[in-house]
RNA sequence: UGGGGUAUGGGGUAAUUGGCAGCCCAGCGGAUUCUGGUUCCGUUAGUCUAGGUUCGAGUCCUAGUACCCCAGCCA
């Protein structure tokens, strides 16, 4: 805790191995994801941290898919893989495969049983795994621990070459049965399976597990630090130990752990996502409910956003949960500066100008107004908005008794319609049942473009859509990507109820809304919040975050 | 149950390694504003517990507590 506690502990350390001539002064890293599923919020992280600490010593970061289980892995994620970490902003000084090893791996693993520290073991699994003992309880030897390594250099070249079926026999590590890390229990190194591999084919029938392909693989690829999450803690011993029992071509890399990201109100297992996939739950890894990189990228997170997120809440070795507001924050800031405005209505409510000027056939006088594409940016520009003395507002907006704080349109009170006039409300229309089917105001022509020439003030600017203008738009509503708690949240039990909170979580409807011209890919309908096109589907809008929820804040007070 | 890891306001994270507990998110209050947005200013609130060392402890010592990880031929 003492030193950990320092500020950024992976680059503290990295400084100090820099210092002390460790590695020659040289820094490498690698992003390690199995390709079984495709990337999500929680690897942004692992990208920002493996690839931001090689940038920052001027080393290099390379991308490796740890593709060691041949049964779960396939070439679809990685190509999607290898997409997102583009679309993030980092750049892998080379794309390779833990099977690009498998070679190397298999010589090493006969180096080991030459020198007498790994055999095959003919039982199955049960009885290994009975035989590994429990948490103080030391494990019992294999009685075929003891071959010579003789005999388990040809069982081994038999279980390459295909004579065993699968599950009838494994490579292990010769380390001790009665280790207090479950780990140091002579691991398996090796398992037999006849499957297909999507990078090596047919050429394997053995492959290696995670532990005996990993720290190899960095050792061959000369990575300095190996940066991984915090549960891989109690591999580091035997990460060591295979390292240190092998003829390496160069310096021993080291293992650094870190907490991984986890946020709330967001599931970030591919297990969980994968099974939301599989059952129809959501359209696709990219869906835009998805906190897949892919599933933010289309509801229009910016990547700058998240990686600036992901660099700001620091690295540490403590278990947390980080807010989805708090990242939420981070891409309202981004799209604030970047998304341009428009005006919308979801909930139409008619306002009638009755003093507005018809022509000579008797229409009404059509004006155009420029409007700021976004007024805080200038060089977004300006587009051209019909206005008439027949419109749709936002129902919200208008109370015929407004409640105390209510500052938009009622019954006599002035406002402004944005960049058009200040119009004052004159009364409403009612039908039969006494449901108001319009609202009526007077325009000030004085006021053209919004402005207030005697200098008064109004407490309200509104957005409004001329009706006979008015685009078509569908706006997709989530408050959040995962907007329900689910069970264990709080706890951080296990989900279990998966179809039970994936139904929940995922909730999601869709609106329709009425657009005061054709916006572009992410947008902020005033008021509503920012929003991004669907490639798919023209005039489909993903919700990307609210604005700051000023409305309920004010019912909160009141 | 044995081993390992971690504890700082509501959430996250710093503290020159023993010297004014700072920053971000959220909250609250105010100013500005042609978005109840943005921006700006102010503000509430914290060192897991109990002892100890010290002029001085988030930091060092002792004892405890809570949470996380490990018993796949997954990664």
């Amino acid at each position: 805790m003492t030193q950990a506690a320092a500020g950024d502990f992976i680059r503290d350390a990295v400084r100090r191995d820099n210092e002390q001539q460790t590695y020659g002064g040289r820094v490498q890293t690698r992003f390690p994801p199995e390709p079984n599923g495709y990337l999500h919020i929680g690897h942004a992280k692992a990208i920002t941290v493996d690839f931001g600490i090689a940038a920052d010593f001027g080393g290099i970061c390379m991308l490796r898919l740890d593709d060691t289980n041949p049964d779960t892995e396939q070439v679809e994620y990685v190509d999607a893989i290898v997409a997102d970490i583009e679309w993030l902003g980092f750049h892998p000084a080379a794309v390779v495969h833990a099977s690009d090893y498998f070679q190397t791996l298999y010589e090493w693993a006969e180096h080991l049983v030459t020198t007498g520290f790994a055999y095959v073991d003919d039982q199955d699994g049960e009885t290994i795994s009975a035989q590994r003992g429990g948490f103080g309880k030391p494990g019992l030897e294999s009685p075929y621990r003891n071959r010579t390594p003789e005999e388990n250099l040809d069982l081994l070249r038999r279980m390459r070459a295909g004579e065993f079926a699968e599950g009838s026999r494994v490579l292990r590590a010769k380390i001790d049965m009665q280790h207090e890390n479950m780990q140091m229990r002579d691991p398996v190194m090796y398992r037999i399976r006849y499957s297909h591999h999507f990078n090596t084919g047919d050429e394997w029938c053995i492959y290696p597990t995670y532990d005996w392909a990993h720290g190899q693989s960095d050792a061959i690829e000369g990575v300095t630090h190996s940066i991984c999450t915090l549960e891989f803690d109690s591999h580091r011993p035997l990460y060591d130990w295979y390292l240190g029992h092998l003829p390496l071509p160069g310096d021993q890399p080291r293992q650094i752990e870190f907490a991984r990201l986890e946020l709330t109100h967001t599931v970030t297992s591919k297990r969980r996502l994968k099974t939301l996939v599989d059952e129809g739950i959501v359209d696709g890894w990219d869906d835009p409910r998805m906190p897949t990189l892919q599933g933010l990228r289309r509801r229009g997170y910016p990547a700058s956003a998240i990686t600036d997120f992901c660099r700001d809440i620091g690295t540490t070795r403590t278990n947390s949960r980080q807010s989805i507001e708090a990242l939420e924050s981070y891409v309202r800031r981004e799209l604030n500066r970047t998304a341009q405005r428009r005006m919308a209505v979801t909930r139409p409510l008619r306002l009638v100008l009755t003093n507005w000027p018809t022509d000579e056939g008797g229409a009404p006088v059509v004006e155009w107004f420029d409007i700021a594409n976004n007024p805080e940016n200038e060089t977004d520009g300006v587009r051209s908005v019909a206005f008439t003395g027949d419109l749709w507002i936002e129902a919200d907006d208008f109370a015929e008794v407004p409640p105390p704080k209510f500052f938009r349109l009622s019954p006599g009170r002035e406002v402004r319609l944005r960049g058009a006039y200040l119009v004052t409300c004159t009364g409403v229309v009612k039908d039969e049942a006494g449901q108001i089917v319009a609202v009526e105001a007077t325009y000030d022509p004085a006021s053209r473009g919004g402005t207030s020439p005697d200098g008064r003030k109004v407490k309200s600017t509104m957005h409004w859509v001329s009706a006979q203008h008015a685009v078509d738009a569908t706006v997709a509503l989530y408050e959040r990507l995962f907007s329900a708690p689910y069970p264990g949240e709080r706890t951080g039990e296990p989900l279990d109820d998966l179809d039970h909170a994936s139904r929940e979580v995922l909730h999601a409807k869709a609106e329709t809304a009425l657009v005061d011209t054709a916006p572009g890919e992410v947008v902020q309908f005033e008021r509503l919040g920012y929003f991004a096109l669907d490639p798919d589907q023209p005039m489909l809008f993903h919700r990307t975050v609210g604005l700051r929820d000023e409305w309920a804040a004010i019912q909160r007070r009141g």
